[in-house]
DNA sequence: CTGAAAGCGCTTACAG
DNA sequence: CTGAAAGCGCTTACAG
């Protein structure tokens, strides 16, 4: 292995002189540069990071939490980080954490160790005291905020409104609202955004608590269903837990859009693969994640960070699931 | 930052033999071990995992290169793997190749100087220079088979070949298979195990090429079932080009499993969401992915290491997409 | 069983 | 503009 002490001795300068050059900080002549770029180039010097790391703490390396990167929404982000990330010279560790706070600390802990640069987190946990006082750049990604760490998120809120309004405005009468897990912010936003609409509509409607989970919310959907016949409407706030109300419907051979409208949340590739396509309100994933990830660098970097909440559109999709609007 | 010199200060012995201590190499008496526990524990010492790697050349980082996290496969795979990697105490970078093998290349070239101990590769370019001779140990999935780089893969061939018997004794007798891009070694095998079955059935059969793509093949499979009113059976070798034809012959007005009965291949979760759930050979893989990790650090860790190739058992998942078997 | 010392390969004040 | 030297925090022969 080359070192930066054989190409300082073939150049004919100190090692000093060297990592100037390399690192492009402080004064070199030109002809020290040339000298070195040559030595460089013949011997096919390549630095060490490592060693470069014990020295300056950083790594290039950035770590990205999700609770499950089987969850579909999650592949889409980590796409978005790891490419943003790649662009800026950096790379990205990724991290299931189950939501468990154990397991976060603990590869909070470890990857700090190892010098890692900073961290985008998508966890309900950021309150926790782990994060309290973190040495390290922290971007928060879809949840919630606390308020010393710059947040990414979709407009929830507004989001369920215009699902809802898609709803009423395609004629539902009676609207199953599945209402994601309460410790979620994303998803008491989006209980929100739904009863802004619905409260004066005077149209019917019903919240059910559904995880964002397919086997759970066909239960549910299916057994709520069969007591009410007369629900034309589901708002289901997540695309997984809509992909279940599909499934049950289409099990009691409810037909969609005929007889049942389906309106999902988050735009995940998924949708449009079921028949009917998903009708939904659409985050953009991507750019979430790759604004996130941006964040965090110029955050690494130290450069000046303008905002401390980035809001990313959300936009409604409309496929097979919803009928076209009435006249 | 309490450094290893101060831990040894405390406990009055030297560096060398906290380091030993440590590490667990080489003698450490009773009482040297006691005084440098004490002095751990006491200056909540943590060892300096950056500069252990200068030493040692180790990170306990693995990489993981799949060529698209967002491609409904692989999250599942880097479940695994992450879940495996942290049991060992290794964490994992994320990859996504694109099936470019300058990317490839430059991951591995950018991850070798960061002393990264090994990757996992899912990948068609194994045989590609940059593989010929890494330093490195890697461990194949899925893919591919160099023969220096140890593989894990299911059975695809036997894999197919249980899919197609059953679409045939469920009585199709015009069947189309979906063949995957014929870069693919999982697709050719799968092929392969296609036409083992068809070969001697004197079951009428088409074969057209589809990638693995969700609306491309669509496409493709609407307009084969327009052409041709009489195929009765389709055996994708995906689930991801499966899904594209059972949205195919909803948006004909074709009924499944009346009509034409669906055989995908790979057993993910997306399979079961749509409607009616989708009938596939199964792999298992997150089986695939903890084996394959196992493999790898064993190698990392220069344990004998038994086999070279790994075969993980498929498993036919009957669902909604074909009928019951005909007596 | 233990310690002094060299070494891993870089960066960074500091003096010139 | 440049170089000698200390330092980042560990590991590992080697001599004792």
């Amino acid at each position: 292995m080359t070192t930066i002490r054989d190409v300082a001795k073939k150049a004919g300068v100190s090692v000093a002189t060297v990592s100037r050059y390399l690192n492009d900080s402080g004064y070199v002549s030109g002809e020290a540069a040339r000298a070195v770029a040559d030595a460089v180039k013949e011997l096919k010097y390549e630095l060490n990071p490592v060693a470069r790391s014990l020295n300056t703490k950083k790594t290039n390396i950035i770590g990205l939490i999700v609770p499950d990167i089987t969850n579909p929404f999650f592949p889409e982000l980590a796409r978005a980080v790891e490419d943003v990330a790649l662009t800026y010279g950096y790379t990205v560790i990724l991290c299931n954490s189950d939501e468990n706070p154990e397991k976060e600390k603990n590869y909070i802990e470890t990857l700090r160790k190892k010098y890692i640069d900073g961290f985008i987190v998508t966890s309900n946990q950021l309150d926790a005291p782990h994060y309290a006082n973190i040495p390290l750049p922290i971007v928060a990604l879809d949840r919630a905020i606390n308020a010393n760490i710059p947040t990414v998120a979709s407009n929830n809120r507004e989001g369920a409104g215009i699902g809802t309004r898609a709803l009423l405005e395609r004629g539902c009468k009676k609207i199953l609202f599945l209402r994601g897990p309460e410790e979620l912010n994303p998803a008491n936003d989006r209980y929100e955004g739904f009863m802004d609409v619905i409260r004066h509509s005077g149209i019917e409607h019903h919240v059910a608590i559904c995880p964002f989970h397919f086997t759970e919310s066909e239960k549910i959907v299916e057994s709520i269903l069969q007591e009410q016949k007369d629900i034309d409407g589901i708002f289901a706030s997540s695309d997984v837990s809509a992909a279940g109300a599909l499934k049950a419907a289409n099990t009691l051979g409810i037909s969609v859009p005929d007889e049942l409208q389906i309106v999902g949340f988050d735009g995940i590739a998924m949708g449009e693969m079921l028949s009917p396509g998903l009708t939904t309100v659409a985050q953009d994933i991507y750019k979430m994640g790759a604004i996130a990830t941006r964040v965090l660098i110029k955050r690494i970097e130290n450069q000046t960070e303008e905002q401390h909440f980035y809001e990313v559109p959300v936009e409604l999709k409309i496929r097979g699931t919803t009928r076209s609007v009435e006249e």
